[in-house]
DNA sequence: CATGAATGAGGCTTCATTCAT
DNA sequence: TATGAATGAAGCCTCATTCAT
């Protein structure tokens, strides 16, 4: 009850940026929580602390916010893999990093996958009028393809691997994992987000992963 | 069953069963299209040709039905895979072979995955009260189990592999690569959906998974 | 209070073509007296005693609701005409009775004038779909060129009228009258919507017809 | 008028006066353009190049800048018309000049109509509280009842003409064809806006004020 | 078994207007 | 004088569901 008394009272921002912030943190709660079709342009508005006219004035309509809070968890989320220290001597110890921010990444981030999720179900209907997102994710094949460069020049990997390829993989092993965990978990009758699964399942990926890239050895 | 049979005109028999079937074909097509929320009752109708009262006749509500779309579908999956021949003298034929109709199937059966994303999306919560689901999973982890026990005994396989875990990832690898198909292929920019590149799809997974179950070397 | 109880009560009618002709009517009422903008469909489905979802069924939407609207209006309007006995001996007491008539439904008929001018204010956006309008008014020019065709045979009409300008001017004299009421009533002071007001105003519309065309005598 | 003047930059005096002007001119169009209903404080405000909150400081509300733009229009049209030169000595003529200005200005300004038409649409409501309008129309029933007294005493007009009335028709005449020339053309698929027919329609109006106007000949 | 008619609740969006600076 | 930020009320429309036959 405490907080109502600080949103009712005069702490209304009139800080556009704020303001702005605030709507798209609210949406991405939301949309990620029910989907697209399924979030409710009343609930985001609530979550923000504003009118929901405010809401149309700042993003158009529920589309384009959607379509905003696409472009930001993309954003974010390339942004703390450029952060990654990727470049170093030891190929296998970066994909292993690779492997590693991956998982967790969406383990922390479970929004980012119920929002995927949703925006494929349209189809890629909103990300295809983006004009940022593209150019947002070559400089990750890039890395990707010089990891494997180099580990295909020590001997560490084996040779015919396409990155992009490589990398769906990567993020198939785990977003799969949690993206229907509850289905999955339901048939197989067994908790896979207790912490001791996911660590299992953190250690398979990296296995399979490492399993893959091994260099074929022919007897 | 009295002269009103006759009187009222084509009462075939049966006539219940069929009508049932088409409501429910209809569901499915709807339900993967647009989501259980975003599919329309009154569409659903149209497909079947029927009133809407009697869809609420036979299944109840919107919900029941979506959850009788999902057991249809699972059973539709996991009979298939009953018929494969995987018993065979052959431990890695045996994994190609459920590789293969896994991908395939996927492929095939494109509602089998915006149905699950659908589920998932809603945390399994129609799943859970599905008495028949478990039951019919628990014969594809014996099978898995079987396959991995004979290979690691003959030397085919590396011999730390939980069944479970490992037909999670060659689903992953295979469901992740199609559920996300439009936003992974609008980010990379690439097709991923033409005809070789799902071919060239088809070999990657078999590749990691075949790299991954290698038996480790020490060198 | 009676009413209500009327509506409350099992009176729901399940009869299609009432309930429509119900629609009809209310929301001739609300576009006529607020214009296709400021009519609210939340009156109209009150007016009618009926869902507004139900309004929607039959109707699909608001505008198409006005259209139906105004081709209602407009076979009204064209049928009682058609019902005048115009094909008489003599000419000019033909277009006496038309003149009148003309008069006489605008004023019996204030809707008419609204709902076209609201039409008017969108260009006749609506009325341009209407695939049955421009059928019903060939007969009406078919017949005032005949009245004219006999008069100026007989020596009772000059012979250089064009029937839909004549139309046009029998029209405005009245419409204009009755739909700038209020505004020419406050400009010059004085209340044109009183009953002697109007009876002066229908007599001087019959002057300026019939003078226009007495024959044109050259001294 | 101090050093801020000068510190906050140009700030002409006068600056008021123009921009309200502004308003006054984007409110004319937007209101002409959909009605009072239809128009948007939105649109108007940007279309004068200013603040929402501008307008509402300089005129109150909506309704109060639409009387505005009323009495604006109606000033202008009572403006030009009082620079006719209509005492001439020969009455027919400046019936003419009167009849073809009023033509012409209502072709010239359509959103006069359309403005006119709103404020029937409400009643007037509006126009009955302006203190001024009233005043601007004496003059214009004083001048057409001096140019038919010279008429009727030259034996030139009829003698039974009410000056009210036979404005009313002058404009009834025009402003019809023209407001409602998007119905009318639909109705009668004929382009009632097409160069040749509006110059047709003048020639028409001129004929039948003439042919009214003419005095009765008892045969 | 099957249907056409009808509805309550709620969803997205718009809009005139006010507030704080 | 002028502005950008913010809002309450309401409008159009949709949808899952029920009723009466």
């Amino acid at each position: 009850m405490p907080a109502q008394t600080f949103r009712k009272l005069p702490y209304r921002p009139r800080d556009a940026v704020r303001t702005r912030a605030g709507i798209l943190a609210a949406a991405t709660a939301a949309f990620a929580a029910h989907g697209l079709g399924g979030a409710r342009v009343d609930e985001i508005a609530r979550g923000a602390g504003v009118n929901k006219a405010l809401l149309y004035h700042y993003f158009g309509n529920k589309q384009a916010l959607f379509l905003a809070v696409l472009e930001e968890v993309y954003a974010n989320i390339r942004g703390a893999e450029a952060a990654l220290e990727l470049e170093t001597e030891n190929p296998p110890e970066a994909m292993e990093r690779l492997v590693d921010f991956t998982w967790e990444y969406f383990l922390e981030h479970p929004e980012f996958i119920t929002l995927l999720n949703s925006e494929n179900l349209h189809r890629a209907r909103h990300l295809k009028r983006s004009k940022q997102v593209r150019a947002l994710h070559h400089p990750l094949v890039d890395r990707i393809g010089e990891i494997l460069e180099r580990g295909i020049a020590r001997g560490d990997f084996r040779a015919d691997v396409d990155p992009v390829q490589l990398y769906i993989s990567i993020a198939a092993l785990g977003y799969f994992y949690l993206s229907n965990a509850h289905t999955l978990g339901t048939v197989f009758d067994r908790d896979l987000l207790a912490e001791s699964e996911k660590e299992a399942r953190r250690r398979h990926v990296q296995d399979v992963v490492r399993g893959y890239l091994r260099p074929v050895v022919l007897s």
